[in-house]
DNA sequence: CTATTATTCAAGTAATCTATTGAATGATAG
DNA sequence: CTATCATTCAATAGATTACTTGAATAATAG
């Protein structure tokens, strides 16, 4: 280490780094993904992503000490959220860099929607243009809180939990189409399967609300901030 | 493992996270980084990052495995290149989110260029003005090779290591930019100190080529393709 | 105060990653 | 063929990381 030029290099990359080491785990890019949903609890996330608590805790201060996420004590928990709006479009370029370079991801992608018919025979671009013009009923089928930290602007929330109970609020005579959190989140496949099932026209979109928001779609913001106890 | 939607998002977040884990490394970092500066051999590689041969060669194994980089072989030499120029972006967007999120970086870049005067008390948005109006010499030190690969139009080529031997090219009468990879590269740094010595009138500017690229800086890229044999 | 609950901490083990070394491979030149 | 050179491979030791478990902390309710 005798150059000067050299120790400066390292400690620049070595800074960098820091989010390349924070974004090196599957876990924690879940916890990412997940809270580009919106902020959310300890237990709320570790519950989402299937794991222990304290795995969930310590992931979060790994990516915390990486400075992408943010805490904050409400009460007896503790609310994390994305650092910076900027993560989430990172998030999304990285995202999107593997679904361009790793060809095993469309494979995995194809080999659960099989037999499933979740998206394949849909003519996306045509369901974006229906969307956009507000031609069918779209549909948000995240839990509220999520909802409510941004959803497309014209889409009616009925979280995959309450669509059971819902049905009757929803036509009969027009196209549904439901967004979830993005193309690897489950919610929507399996609402557009139950809505099929009871005889709905439905289909499903990949996008999530970041790719809206990418894509030029209005994105409304309800203004009360989420009750971080809601656990729907 | 009972479930297969935790099945199948596990598989998908294991693929995102060969993104990450390609980039977890500091040194893998310097490498890419350089790679956005056009293909190169390993010893050539090696030899920039300060790295033993075989070391450099694993790490771009691991690059290679995640799908960021190809290879050629070309005669005795194995050309590395990115896979895409989406590799490029991805590596800039993690720079500027580094930039933006750890404050250590910029500590780390004003203590290296404490003293010495680099970039420090210039007007950076007037400087683009003027290379942009072609107010200035623009002067590009990086090795030939890289600036064959590409660079600002109307920048005169004038490596580094050949600055001192043609002094006598460059205008007195006029201010000279001189910008080189990126702003944790130090080539402009010392080009400007040695051409301040000389009296000349000169300046550093921060931005590589991708960074004016992204500026939307013409940019010009040499048809014949670079001579892998050149070290300069 | 005590009990409860969300979160964090601490310790331990298994697994993975890094840099080094020296040998192996493979292409080229003589 | 032999020598040379760029690159890769294989083996190793040391460092770091991941997940689990159980205990500790801190806020709240009664």
């Amino acid at each position: 280490m005798k150059n000067p030029d050299r120790a400066y290099k390292d400690a620049i990359y070595e800074q960098f780094s820091r989010i390349g080491k924070a974004v090196a785990s599957p876990k924690r890019l879940e916890l990412l993904d997940l809270l580009c949903q919106g902020e959310k609890t300890v237990e709320t996330i570790a519950q989402a992503a299937g794991m222990t608590v304290a795995n969930a805790s310590q992931h979060l201060q790994v990516l915390r000490s990486a400075r992408l996420v943010d805490t904050e004590k409400k009460g007896l928990y503790v609310s994390y959220r994305l650092a910076d709006s900027m993560v989430c479009e990172f998030f999304r370029t990285m995202r999107v860099l593997a679904e361009h370079r790793l060809a095993e991801v469309e494979v995995i992608q194809r080999r659960f929607l099989a037999g499933r018919e979740g998206m394949e025979p849909v003519d996306r671009k045509d369901l974006l243009d229906r969307v956009r013009k507000g031609a069918v009923t779209v549909l948000d089928v995240r839990p509220a809180d999520e909802y409510d930290a941004g959803h497309v602007a014209g889409a009616m929330s009925l979280p995959l939990k309450e669509l059971k109970r819902r049905l009757a609020d929803l036509p009969k005579d027009q196209e549904i189409v439901a967004y979830c959190r993005g193309p690897y989140c489950v919610l929507s496949v399996q609402a557009v399967e139950m809505l099929r099932s009871m005889g709905f026209t439905a289909f499903r979109i990949e996008a999530g609300i970041q790719d809206f928001r990418a894509m030029g779609f209005p994105i409304v913001e309800t203004e009360i901030p989420a009750d971080v106890n809601r656990t729907d």
